[in-house]
DNA sequence: AGCACGCCGACT
DNA sequence: GTCGGCGTGCTC
């Protein structure tokens, strides 16, 4: 096999290339190159090929070999669309250990590497970009042609301009016009981002002037209401570089009459410019900072760890400045030529933190998330490639940009669950895929976190990474003030009003006396988790799935959380005909209609995935928050994860019962950190917070090492349970998911292969085990589970399960089941 | 992912 | 009698 760095070949040569397909496929396929294509082929360009019926324009080249396939006559390709390899060596090594770790396909790996735009269709459309103007004879004459025609028709398909060159290699004129920027590729979803505008005031140019102020001051003498606004004016534009409208008027109390007079006269002229939807309260989050004595020796330490170790655990407590570090480091990564990877939880990715990296790091910085459409995703690939940005901010998928000068990769919450794809393959874990991709580039690693992941801290504890510590919360920020109310106690003495204790009532109505905020947490969504039947106990329960409904007041119906299914309520019941239907649990939308029943002054506001589901969704919902347009913010986990309100003093956990009775073994670890990082997000800035807890298990270990912030008991405690019951970190875990929509065959056949492997692999293997939700989307679930030791080679039982399945699904009966493999599967 | 092939239900 | 439902298999 040949590989990249092979002279060119000879021209008289038969090449046969193997192509990645961005498709799930279980192998690549070798296709032949024609003669007169030769000396384009290279490992990393796209191809196009015909592939059964359908044409693919975006198979990559994989290898390249001289040795025709003994089996089958492969054919042509049909054309090479790039002039340059679009994917880096380093990238392709990357899918490489992808695809073995977590035994998916390349193709799999390929479609979450790629951003759509880089996998052209033949629908794909070319829109001629608005702003495009050009000199005659600039560019070439095909181009010229496409060019022309976009002129009169607005929308050309690929297929289009086949049709207009009369010829079928198209792609290098589109890929030159894209590069010209003269050209972009419709969205087939046509996204409306409509940047929001602000007004902005500023004081006339004739005004500027001393003199002039001065005499402005005379006339306005007998208005008072504009000399006050001039006044504002004057103070805040010392403090700040510009002036929002709705900034002077709520700092002059003049009204807005007062201000249109001044805007009338000419004395104050407005503009209207874009804004970040997020509220700009980054001001205080000064340029030219100094860490602080414990900073600066977490940074030293870091460094220094950095010269005999790859990773570095930063295990910071909240509010400690991490973020300050990591901008020192990025600092210093830039300064030696190098790019940095900054990888954020998803949602982390809409606040403050990327702004103040943005603000600091100014044009060299992209950001890479869910959120951007194909042509901005190709961009910010382009320029990661041409080396354009130095930083991207980004979330898991950010670790697929092809890097050129990699020398440092943060992960900043480490810990957070995110970082692992669920559905569909690959099932990456972003923040080990960091690691390895560090290890490509020699880049170094840091993890941060104030309640690492178990994993983590041991692989620290153990010496594999470096171990950095910072008890002490930054700008000397006190901790917040935490406790536990218990339920069971409070609801003997009667003390509890619906859902809240008497201590939290009054807390809160402290808080919102004093124009504080207040953030409360319940890790539910919806209305009432169940309803039952108090004469029968009938239950209504999804159609699709094996889970009962949730009531969803808003919607008026009953929800299924798995699949999406929704039906209208009931009021009967549809076993018995008994009227008496009960509502059991409660989910934050309750929550919020109870609280407006106690505080029906309060603006309250909802952050679960309902909430941010319709229209302005999360970003609205965050901004007003933090414009202290809303009062009380009542949230799932989401309101834990990376937000950072300055003017919230109190939180409040309605319930930290139904997060510890998970089941799961990471149930504890996972209620920890959550919790942890609920608590801190109360007064991380000059004001001390106040946390409170409630729950009926008010003596659980857990909670007691939150409110002490006992992160290393914790850590100890949950060591010493999965060493005893043999769970990661000490073994290393492997779902087999097994799914079929016949329950009958799916027994028979989960519990023959769980034997087949049995065989193979002995008592590692559990199960067929029946998932916690049996049936989701209509298909029934089996769960086969791997468990290793570390003295076993994991490559080597890989490869044994890959065998297995395969032969599995070889055999014609068992043909239909769906297996999905999970590596660890956190 | 598409697309064809193929085997059972309600229609002009 | 046929149209069309989607389960299954295949693509170098």
């Amino acid at each position: 096999m040949l590989d990249f760095h092979e002279p060119d070949f000879e021209e008289r040569e038969t090449l046969f290339i193997e192509v990645v397909l961005p498709l799930s496929l279980a192998k690549n396929y070798v296709y032949r190159v024609p003669f007169e294509l030769n000396d384009q082929i290279a490992v990393g360009k796209r191809v196009v090929v015909q592939f059964g019926k359908n044409k693919i324009y975006t198979a990559l080249i994989r290898s390249i070999d001289l040795v025709a396939p003994s089996v089958y006559e492969a054919k042509y390709i049909i054309d090479v669309v790039d002039s340059y390899p679009i994917i880096t060596v380093e990238q392709l090594q990357l899918w490489d250990w992808m695809t073995g770790y977590y035994l998916c396909n390349e193709g799999d790996v390929m479609s979450a590497a790629l951003p759509a735009g880089l996998k052209l269709a033949s629908e794909t459309i070319i829109v001629l970009k608005e702003e495009a103007t050009w000199a005659e004879g600039v560019h070439t004459g095909k181009e010229e042609t496409i060019l022309h025609a976009l002129k009169s028709r607005p929308r050309l398909t690929i297929d289009d301009v086949m049709a207009l060159l009369g010829q079928k290699t198209v792609y290098p004129v589109i890929n030159s016009l894209l590069d010209k920027g003269m050209v972009y590729i419709a969205e087939e979803v046509v996204e409306k981002y409509k940047p929001l505008l602000k007004s902005f005031i500023a004081l006339s140019s004739f005004y500027q002037d001393q003199d002039n102020l001065k005499q402005l001051f005379v006339i306005l003498e007998r208005a008072p209401k504009q000399l006050n606004a001039l006044l504002a004016y004057l103070k805040l534009s010392r403090l700040q570089p510009v002036v929002s409208k709705q900034q002077l008027v709520e700092e002059s109390e003049c009204g807005t009459a007062a201000l249109k007079t001044l805007l009338d006269k000419e004395i104050f002229t407005v503009s209207k410019k874009p804004v970040s939807r997020l509220k700009d309260n980054t001001d205080d989050f000064i340029l030219n900072f100094e860490l602080s004595k414990a900073q600066n020796h977490a940074l030293q330490q870091v460094e220094e760890s950095f010269s005999v170790k790859d990773v570095v655990l930063l295990h910071g407590v909240t509010a400690s400045g991490k973020t300050q570090i990591y901008i020192k480091l990025i600092e210093k990564a830039i300064e030696k030529g190098g790019q940095v990877l900054f990888l954020l939880p998803e949602i982390a990715l809409t606040t403050q933190i990327v702004e103040r990296i943005q603000r600091y790091f100014g044009d060299a910085i992209g950001v890479y998330h869910s959120k951007f459409n194909n042509n901005e995703r190709v961009e910010i690939w382009n320029k990661v490639l041409n080396g354009k940005y130095r930083v991207v901010l980004g979330a898991r998928s950010a670790v697929f940009l092809p890097f050129k000068e990699l020398k440092l990769i943060v992960v900043d919450e480490e810990h957070e669950s995110s970082y692992k794809q669920q559905e569909p393959a690959p099932r990456y874990q972003a923040r080990d895929a960091a690691i390895y991709l560090g290890h490509l580039h020699g880049a170094k690693v840091v993890l941060g976190s104030a309640t690492p992941a178990i994993e983590s801290y041991y692989n620290a504890a153990s010496g594999k990474y470096g171990l950095v510590t910072i008890m002490e919360r930054y700008g000397g920020v006190e901790l917040p003030v935490q406790e536990v109310i218990s339920i069971a106690e409070e609801t003997k003495r009667k003390k509890m009003v619906s859902y809240f204790s008497s201590k939290l009532v009054d807390e809160i109505a402290n808080t919102l006396e004093n124009k504080e905020q207040v953030i409360l947490f319940q890790n539910r969504r919806g209305y009432a988790t169940i309803l039952i039947c108090a004469t029968c106990g009938y239950a209504p329960k999804c159609v699709n799935c094996d889970v009962s409904l949730t009531y969803h007041k808003t919607s008026g119906k009953l929800h299924c959380h798995y699949c999406g299914y929704h039906q209208s309520s009931i009021n009967i019941c549809p076993a018995c005909g008994s009227v008496h239907i009960e509502q059991k649990g409660f989910g934050t939308e309750r929550v919020e209609e109870e609280l407006s029943l106690i505080f029906p002054e309060a603006k309250i506001a909802r952050l679960d995935v309902d909430s941010t589901r319709t229209k302005n969704g999360l970003q609205q919902i965050i901004s007003d928050f933090q414009d202290k347009k809303t009062n009380i913010l009542i949230g799932t986990q989401m309101v834990a994860k990376g937000l950072d309100f300055d003017n919230v003093t109190l939180i409040g956990v309605i319930n930290a019962d139904t997060l510890l009775n998970y089941p799961d073994f990471r149930a504890f670890e996972r209620s920890y950190q959550l919790l942890a990082q609920v608590a801190g997000r109360a007064g991380r800035r000059d004001k001390q917070g106040r946390v409170i807890i409630q729950a009926y298990d008010d003596n659980h270990r857990i909670i007691g090492q939150v409110i002490e912030n006992k992160y290393l008991e914790m850590y100890q405690e949950e060591l010493a349970e999965r060493k005893q019951f043999n769970y990661p970190p000490f073994t290393r875990l492997i779902f087999v998911n097994i799914k079929h929509k016949d329950a009958d065959l799916l027994n028979v056949a989960s519990v023959k292969f769980a034997n087949v492997l049995k065989g193979q692999l002995g008592g590692r293997v559990l199960g067929p085990e029946q998932p916690l939700v049996s049936r989701i989307r209509n298909y029934y679930i089996k769960q086969v589970i791997i468990k290793c030791d570390k003295s076993t080679s994991i490559q080597k039982v890989k490869s044994i399960l890959k065998d297995t399945v395969l032969q599995f699904q070889s055999e014609k009966e068992f043909r239909s089941l769906n297996i999905q493999i999970d590596v660890d599967p956190y």
